[in-house]
DNA sequence: CGCAAACTTGATGTTGCTCAAGCTAGGTGG
DNA sequence: CCACCTAGCTTGAGCAACATCAAGTTTGCG
């Protein structure tokens, strides 16, 4: 894995760190303090499901994928991280999903121990901490319901609308960007490549979206994709 | 709906509130101060999904099942609660899910106001509340898998061991108690209630487990249950 | 420009859903 | 105490959605 060191973070800017968002000047300084950043490429792994937790990681720029896998090689995809998101926060010390970088990714780096106290130590931080994770929480259990209850169509259609979301450059011109492949976006939505890419040519055909390439799309009809998403379209796709 | 108060949570055992585990007696004793306990006859709502959340409920006795529904009506359960375990702790201040009594239910009760105080003034408590949350997430997550790429089989065998890990007097004999209908065991590892029968079914003619009535089944091989539900059987049911 | 990887499209197969009909158990009233 | 009644469980037949297997086709990189 070809990684590289950069100085530490509180050298930089700390108001932009999202771990210190809300929290007192005096505080997030501290926190800043024991951050230091770190460069990964792309298709590189962070960590592994089950390994000890060393560090926590704040995305500052790229995109990761967190996965679990059963052993027969099946793999769920419980979420794309991007800038802003925190991943190794396991309090029980061993990570619950492989991470690995979807394209070239700078990371802040918080070595667990001296996090665990000021968890502890600064005032805020713990609930800081608890609205962050509940975030999360509340992202896995919508995509529980995307898994458990939507169709092809819905769940391609939810997705591309999480995407634009979260893409800061695309509310403007409607169009997304999807740095990961087919067969990543099928094991985040619990559908294989080949479905992935049928449902998308579907969508293209019915006009509510339309491709520049493969990993550029365009919204074209934001209210139907979400009538789609929300399995309120007429006919029932 | 069917309640009735009971006696300020402080006059009964606060050592036996998982709210409070871990805490030191000082802290405990102020947030047990705050509880009442409730009682509710099954199949009552306690909350609706985006009712704004008055309070924060831990589970004393009985059963609920958290949902969500899609305007068509198609539901996905995220959660059965049982005894210890949190509910309605949304910071939003919005509930994330509708929950429902399974069964006869008694509830300690903390009004948001006076809990959100107590989150930010009680030392650790909010570092508590982040550990169960975090644990939430995990099980959020593992159901993903389950739901993204688990077969009906491997699903139904996740089920039932889970529902064993939980049930205290099933670890001796092995029989376990299923107070949730089939529908709802479908409607929470995204299958019809139909599929969930047929698949006990099967599982039962190949004496991997046994039934006294639809509501108590019996592991017979827990070894081949645990197989199961991993897709490490051999020819891949 | 050539090559490999990823995407798309097509033909066929399988799983789990839908619709429909019994069956069983638990609760109620005679 | 028994018979009925209803809700929920089980079983069956046919079907739809998505997966699998197998070519092509595009894309982007060297």
């Amino acid at each position: 894995m070809h990684t590289e060191v950069l100085p530490n973070a509180a050298a930089i800017d700390i108001n932009h760190l999202a771990m210190c968002r809300g929290l007192k000047p005096q505080a997030a300084t501290r926190i800043a303090g024991i951050g230091s950043f770190r460069r990964l490429t792309s298709r590189s792994t962070l960590f592994f499901e089950g390994e000890r937790a060393a560090g926590i990681y704040e995305v500052v720029r790229g995109m990761l994928r967190l996965y679990k896998l059963m052993p027969d090689g099946r793999r769920q995809i419980t979420g794309f991280i991007t800038k802003g998101h925190l991943i190794g926060l396991a309090p029980q010390q061993r990570h619950l999903h492989t991470a690995e970088t979807v394209t070239d990714v700078t990371l802040c780096c918080y070595p667990r121990t001296r996090f665990d106290r000021l968890v502890d130590e600064v005032p805020g931080f713990a609930r800081r901490l608890l609205d962050v994770t509940f975030d999360e929480l509340r992202a896995a259990q919508d995509q529980m319901l995307l898994l458990g209850r939507k169709t092809a169509v819905e769940k391609i259609a939810s997705f591309l609308l999480m995407m634009a979301d979260r893409d800061d450059t695309a509310d403007e011109t409607g169009e997304v960007e999807l740095p990961m492949g087919r067969s990543d976006i099928g094991d985040y939505l619990g559908l294989n490549s080949e479905t992935v890419s049928r449902t998308v040519t579907k969508l293209r055909h019915d006009g509510v979206i339309s491709l520049r390439t493969p990993v550029r799309i365009n919204i074209c009809d934001r209210d139907q994709l979400v009538e789609l998403a929300n399995g309120e379209s007429g006919s029932e796709y």
